[in-house]
This record gives C-alpha cells, structure tokens and sequence, in this order.
DNA sequence: ACATTGACCTGAGAGC
DNA sequence: TGCTCTCAGGTCAATG
C-alpha cells in the first residue's frame, strides 16, 4: 500500500487530527526504531507537539515543537489511525503517542518492515537515506528526471522503483505509470527516444496526482487506472488479456499488446 | 560499480 | 470447519 500516493493521504490524515497536541504518553516496539532508542524517543516526544508535518517519497516527516522530526517509514502493511476507544485501536500497533485531549495515534505495521527513526531535518535525512528527488516534487523537472533515468541500466521498471533515483514509486504505481504510458517493464533506457521520456514522465506525475486525487482509494481512481482490478485478471482497455510478469523479483501486470 | 536475488516478518486468503 | 500453502504494495545485504 504505502507508496507516494498512500504517504501523501497518510500525511494529510496526521495533520487532520495528530497536529499541536500535547503529547502525554508514548509506547513503542523498540524493533521498529532504527539509531534511536525508545527511551530517547519518548524522552523527546512527552510534553512536546507536533508542529508540522512533510513527506519525501515514501517517508513521511513530523516535526517537533523543541525542534528535530520523527520519520515514519510504513514498508508493505503499514498506515496511521487516530482514535480514542480502545476498541477502535488496530490489530497491530507498533507504535502509541498518547495526547492530553484523551486521543492516541498508532502506527500500525503488521509485517514488521517499517522504520520510526529521529532526524534533525529532512534534508540531512534525505541525504543519508540517499534518497532521489520526490516524484511530485516541482524540484524533479522532465529534463532532472530523464537525466537521472540516463544513468541507470537495466529494466525500466526496476530503475522507476528505485529510490535514490526517483523516491516514492513502488511495485503498483510502477505498473500503473508503465500502463499509461504503453511501455514494457523491461524496456531499457536505451530503448527511449525523447518523446517517450516526456511521456513517460507526463504520465508518472498524472498518475501520482490522480491518485492522491482519489485519497490513494483505487475506487475512486479514473475508470482507466489499471490498479482497480489488480490481479483479477481484468481486461486491457484494447480488450486484450492483462500478463503476469516478474520484473527483478517482483511481480506485476501489464497488457501485451499496448505496452511494446 | 552496478544490477539482481533472497531474506527479513506476519497473517490474510486460497485451495484442499 | 480447519489445516496448509502461497503470496503480499518494501528494503537491504549478499551475490553475480
């Protein structure tokens, strides 16, 4: 689930409900932190609030009131609840901030892949992380985007997931953007002329934004997105049948015919 | 140096 | 119903 769209409907959850609350209590899974400890971590988060929030790719940032931000990366499972009864508490909480307005927000992450960590700005984390530029970011223009692609080998599709060439796209909007685009996973950068690039990332920033659009809820996508019936085996548009393929080790679908 | 594969966790859902 | 097996939207270390 968490790719770009999903982080950015998960960012706009936190700054809904989690926002300039006073924090009164925190209980973590000290297997989901990585270079903070849970007693530093809840040294730096009670009597403090989140301020602010941001996202790069698939990280989502929150800032602290004292200064400094927490970094929420969700892997394959995870996603944000804000509640107060118990009974409305998911199935897998790794994380707990407790507030003073009776509130919590949980991080939930079934599968343990994702990562809390502790950066003193997004940028220095950005750097660390060796992360690309955001997908949607104004800072990824065409001609940034078709150099960095330039210097990658290998298939298309493996070098759009890749994260310290462009952040935020993973297995199913790499699908959906190689779909629109009519492209082959496995094409090469060599096999690119100038006008399918711009294409390519016309069809990258289209996708993302109308996704997000539709609150990362494929019922609410466009009546062409190809992520409606992942894996049902549904039909291409040109009435041809969607293929199953595996592409560096992961798989994914495309429609034979239109994407050459 | 770069691209690709397997391991990491856990549980939902398919298949029997 | 209940059991087993397969697979999942991500990343990184190990391998080629």
């Amino acid at each position: 689930m968490p790719e770009l769209p999903d982080v950015e409907v998960f960012r706009k959850y936190f700054d809904e409900t989690a926002l300039h609350q006073k924090i009164d209590h925190v209980w973590v899974d000290p297997g989901m932190l990585e270079g903070i400890s849970k007693e530093l971590l809840t040294e730096l988060l009670v009597g403090d609030a989140f301020e602010n929030s941001r996202r790069h790719g698939k990280h989502l940032f929150a800032a602290l009131g004292k200064g400094g931000w927490l970094t929420f990366h969700f892997g394959m499972t995870g996603f944000l609840k804000y509640y107060k009864a118990d009974a409305d508490q998911p199935g897998h909480v790794r994380m707990r901030v407790s507030f003073s307005n009776g509130h919590h927000l949980a991080f939930d992450n079934q599968r343990k892949f994702g990562r809390i960590r502790h950066t003193a700005d997004p940028r220095t984390f950005i750097t660390e992380m060796d992360l690309g530029p955001d997908a949607l970011s104004g800072e990824l223009t065409q001609d940034i985007f078709i150099r960095r692609l330039l210097s990658k080998r290998g298939a298309l599709k493996a070098i759009l997931m890749n994260q310290s060439v462009i952040a935020g796209i993973g297995n199913v909007y790499a699908d959906e953007i190689l779909f629109q685009a009519k492209l082959h996973p496995k094409k090469t950068i060599a096999d690119l002329d100038d006008k399918t690039f711009e294409r390519l990332y016309l069809m990258m920033r289209q996708v993302l934004q109308e996704a997000i659009d539709a609150e990362a809820d494929p019922e609410k996508m466009p009546s062409g997105f190809l992520l409606k019936t992942r894996g049902t085996n549904g039909a291409c548009p040109c009435g041809g049948k969607m293929e199953k393929i595996s592409v560096s080790g992961r798989n994914g679908y495309f429609c034979p015919k239109c994407q050459k």
